[in-house]
DNA sequence: TGTACATCAGTGAACGCGCGTTCACTGATGTAC
DNA sequence: TGTACATCAGTGAACGCGCGTTCACTGATGTAC
């Protein structure tokens, strides 16, 4: 047995705790719980049904009581991660609340940015499992507005149309243009060639970049 | 034995004729090129060793005469993905090869969208292996021009600022500013929730894009 | 309030899969004399 | 030009790993009467 065995049994055992009842009383939850984790620490790949189980201290078949697939829990996942960012997005458009949408459009790029910072794991699980999330209504994935990632900056938008602040013919798909400046220096941040940047550096990046989306809409 | 190993056998046997020596020959090329078409059709995670040996008609081992390992092989593939990634943007330059560096900066972002959309498993395989490929000069990842795509994209850069079309406090990290752009939207057309839009819609999106950071740079 | 019994939520054991990698080997090639 | 021999580039067999998933099971729970 090698080292990275004990190592691997040693997180198993800070994790399982022994139950003391044969029902666990809330496995779903808690399956989600280790799933999330699992996504913070490594991304969707480590996602991992095994993985779960032995962390929740319970047989790897029993999750199959609770999901369907691997891939039902990854969705899950995917889910609970779209609505951590939802969440993000809330609280820093809050500390703005008094600037008009043009702040909250800023504050809305701010929190995706520093979400894939803080939460990589999260975030890569939130976006490299295909689908369309984005459009649909699911509560689950949402934040306390009840909007969903995309729908809180298609209502800052909507919002600087309103207020003649972004021309109305502008208005379509101009919310696919601030996304995918965003999640671009999102991803060349987190894997790809930005990441041996300080971070001083990439703030100052990050601010340019609100600026170019700010200017170019 | 189900109909995915008959049609995995029937995979293989396209692939792999069998050979008259018992050298092969040129057996790391034939591997390396074993590898990019794994990428190109389902991405960096396909990029395994056994199956690159299977398509090649030689044993598993054989290939750690060629390679120290199967990142070694990912990494050599990724290479190649970005000399291709080059060589498209150094065509689509020469289209435009009269019309000045801003043409030639639109070029760029036309030919990395395309890019992204016509060989996604190439692209996913180029930008989602961590590491900083793009200031290395390593020609291997290089055009015809000796360039890597990120050197492209700075010596056209560095030209706008010689014909006074971008102001030179402006042109650090403006590289990265247009990348993110550019890889964002490429990202979130190939497994994001642009999936599902028409081509035409997709285009015109692109196009707005590159205006977007043509305006706010 | 007590009990029979259905339902639920776990266990235990096993399956086949494909992978990366290591070992000792052998056929083919090329080089020194 | 011929031959001995070192080196090279493959083969054959096997390893351990972790995974998703299925099956028949059993302990615990809750509900009808």
């Amino acid at each position: 047995m090698d080292s990275v065995h004990i190592a691997r049994q040693r997180v198993m055992a800070s994790h399982a705790r022994p139950r003391s009842s044969y029902h666990h009383g809330d496995l779903r939850h808690a399956l989600l719980e280790a799933g999330i984790a699992l996504a913070r620490e490594a991304g969707p790949d480590a996602v991992v049904l095994r993985e779960a189980t032995r962390r929740t201290g319970v047989v790897p078949n029993a999750a199959y009581r609770h999901f369907d697939s691997r891939h039902a829990l990854l969705q899950a996942v995917r889910t609970a991660a779209l609505a951590a960012l939802a969440t993000a997005m809330e609280k820093q458009m809050a500390r703005v609340r008094h600037g008009g949408p043009r702040a909250a459009l800023r504050a809305i790029g701010t929190a995706y940015l520093r979400f894939a910072r803080t939460e990589p794991g999260l975030f890569r699980t939130a976006f490299s499992v295909p689908g369309d999330p984005e459009t649909s209504g699911d509560p689950a994935m949402a934040g306390r507005s009840g909007l969903n990632p995309y729908q809180l900056l298609g209502s800052v938008l909507d919002e600087m149309v309103a207020q003649g602040l972004l021309p109305k013919e502008r208005r379509p798909n101009a919310g696919y243009l601030a996304w995918s400046a965003v999640h671009g220096l999102a991803m060349l941040v987190l894997e790809g060639p930005l990441q041996r940047l300080t971070r001083a550096q990439v703030r100052q990046i990050e601010q340019r970049l609100l600026d170019m989306v700010d200017q170019g809409l």
